[in-house]
DNA sequence: TGCTTATATAAGCAAATTATTATATAGTAA
DNA sequence: TTACTATATAATAATTTGCTTATATAAGCA
């Protein structure tokens, strides 16, 4: 705990970010790999808005960030974040989701992007 | 993570669950105490309906488990859950407690019960 | 017994969250 | 240029959450 701590009212405010399915999800697989919006969507079967929220959630605390690459646009983890650390040690507790994007594959529902 | 590691819906449920100030600060004050609702209520300065609240919220999914003493219902945590061991990770992260219910004691306020 | 204290629960409401629908922006390609 | 694709944002609607107020239950005590 020492010096670096986080503190209690943000140690909740990041908690109550991962705690629902889709952004736990969506940051675990960060944790491995760069993700495109349409990934998401397919992988969460869910609205493209629905998807860009739950990415503007992960954005507006810092703890993921965006990169346009072409007319794609793709996301990865921050490590720079100050409550990257903390998340770090969430998602370890937490089962792997690679999988997904294989099945994306296997499906040749991988889009144009990736 | 091997076979022991909990379910993505479930984590996300727990991460929820402790995404809240008030419940965070109880769970990690029940870490090293049994504390009884009238210590809540004056930690943290709320209604005794909404602590109440809270803590049904903790029993509900079987994190933390009451016993009556007299007048008064204590509560602990169950170590025996099986989100255990995901929370206490969680908990591990965040800064001690204690120093509340020092206070309680400081201040006299501490009440009849304790 | 009746009164008081501690706690839980129910009902109602306001605030916050999530999803949907519609629209805007930016890139790519004809 | 126009048309199309990928994404973001805004407005709105639906759902969930957390608080308050009121009431119920259970223990202790006169």
């Amino acid at each position: 705990m020492v010096k670096t701590s986080i503190e209690m009212d943000k140690a909740a405010m990041v908690l109550k970010l991962l705690g629902d399915k889709t952004r736990l999800t969506m940051v675990k697989l960060l944790e491995n790999n760069d993700c495109c919006v349409c990934e998401f969507v397919e992988i969460f079967q869910a609205s493209q808005p629905s998807i860009s929220q739950h990415l503007r959630k992960l954005r507006d605390v810092g703890l993921v960030k965006e990169e346009r690459r072409g007319q794609w646009i793709f996301y990865s983890i921050n490590q720079d974040n100050a409550y990257y650390p903390f998340v770090e040690h969430i998602l370890k507790q937490v089962p792997n989701q690679d999988h997904k994007l294989k099945e994306l594959e296997a499906n040749g529902t991988r889009i144009t992007c990736c």
